[in-house]
DNA sequence: ATTTATAATTATTGATGCAAAATTAAATTT
DNA sequence: AAATTTAATTTTGCATCAATAATTATAAAT
């Protein structure tokens, strides 16, 4: 059927992978009931790797499984989302506590400069998003915990679920920027409790879709 | 073929439930292959739904699927363990922390309840771990934030990996139940900063297989 | 004898087919 | 006309089948 894909990855792998595109998108609305007959024929495969792609979102909370109802994309209330909010706050704010704890110097001087960027960034909105971005997932990998980091994965995709999933208030670019300063601090100065108070704050700040 | 299980749940799901028992009797021993073929001729299924619960148990990070080569039963290292118990103790800590804040009376009682057959338990060990089990659940439960029981139920699987996951020290009863006694009089203090910490002693004294 | 190349076997991955169950539509009865 | 029962359609869930990739074994060559 398709003759090009020499993938270097399995096909349900790939299939999760535009699922989600879609399910972020809203292509797929929540709540909705997903049609495995009508993607597998829309993407050209069959309904094995489509459904065990279905399975994956399923573990990862993105749909929901009925028995035999088939899939539906999981709806997010207000209150899962404060609800994940919180625990990615958790999350981060302890990654936050054990990097101030652990780093090397190398690695704090890295995470220095990728906040040295943030400043100079201040200016264009999308590029400070994405060195933000950066930043934290930095951070994550210098705490170095690869359950962490899978957790903090899945629980951003279900954010992603929701259409005001901006962490950032309009606006708020620069008092976010400051938070982000004492946070660096902190982490200069080891002082671990402070770096998960402040990555706290920074959190509590950052939450556009408030309960 | 199997005419006896009107299954009220997807053969898919029972099957995931089987693994995960034989992973965690390391009748499938850590690092091994998983032979598709021969687990399902021994449940008498098709590899189909076989696959299916594999890849199930590939999200909760129980297996691991290396592409054209099948599944793998996760191997856990010593650090491994450790970082999935920090983790517990830090999802079970702001449990507490929320159910200090946020608990009704009621709740607090049930809970105080409970930690009193922990006290009137303390001669039967078998006993004892049954209740102080019951206990961790309904704080989560009563904390109520779907997403964190989902981690730590996953995390807790993760756990059971191990052969030593006995989270008790032998000979540690007492001072569990002391720790316990503790925790339970700041919740009921509605002191959530101290709850937090007071849960989060009670892990560090508990974990068995220090790194 | 060791290394490389080729062939055969084995196992995973993806496609197709079939039966049970659920939903929808139609029809009969009260 | 409303409600309950029955029939038809749709869709899931499981099994079987085919093809592709990887590993092992064998043979040839340096």
């Amino acid at each position: 059927m398709a003759a090009l894909p020499l993938s270097t990855r399995a096909l349900y792998v790939e299939v999760a992978e535009l699922l989600r595109e879609r399910i972020f998108a809203q292509a797929l609305a929540p709540g909705s009931w997903i049609d495995e007959l009508k993607l597998s024929e829309e993407y050209g495969i069959s309904r094995t790797p489509l459904r065990e792609a279905l399975k994956v979102l399923a573990a990862e909370g993105l749909v929901t499984m009925k028995l035999r109802r088939g899939a539906y994309v999981t709806e997010v209330s207000e209150r899962d989302l404060h609800d994940v909010y919180h625990l990615l706050a958790l999350l981060e704010s302890d990654a936050a506590a054990v990097v101030a704890e652990r780093a090397t110097g190398e690695e704090l001087r890295e995470l220095q400069a990728l906040h040295q960027d943030l400043e100079n960034a201040a200016g264009d909105r999308e590029l400070f998003f994405t060195i933000n971005e950066a930043f934290h997932r930095r951070l994550l990998e210098i705490a170095d915990n690869r359950w962490r980091d899978q957790m903090v994965n899945d629980l951003r995709k279900v954010m992603k679920l929701n259409r005001h999933h901006s962490l950032l208030k309009s606006g708020r670019l620069q008092e976010s920027l400051s938070e982000h300063r004492l946070l660096v601090e902190a982490l200069l100065q080891r002082n671990s409790t402070l770096a998960a108070q402040r990555m706290q704050a920074h959190f509590q700040n950052g939450l556009e879709a408030a309960a």
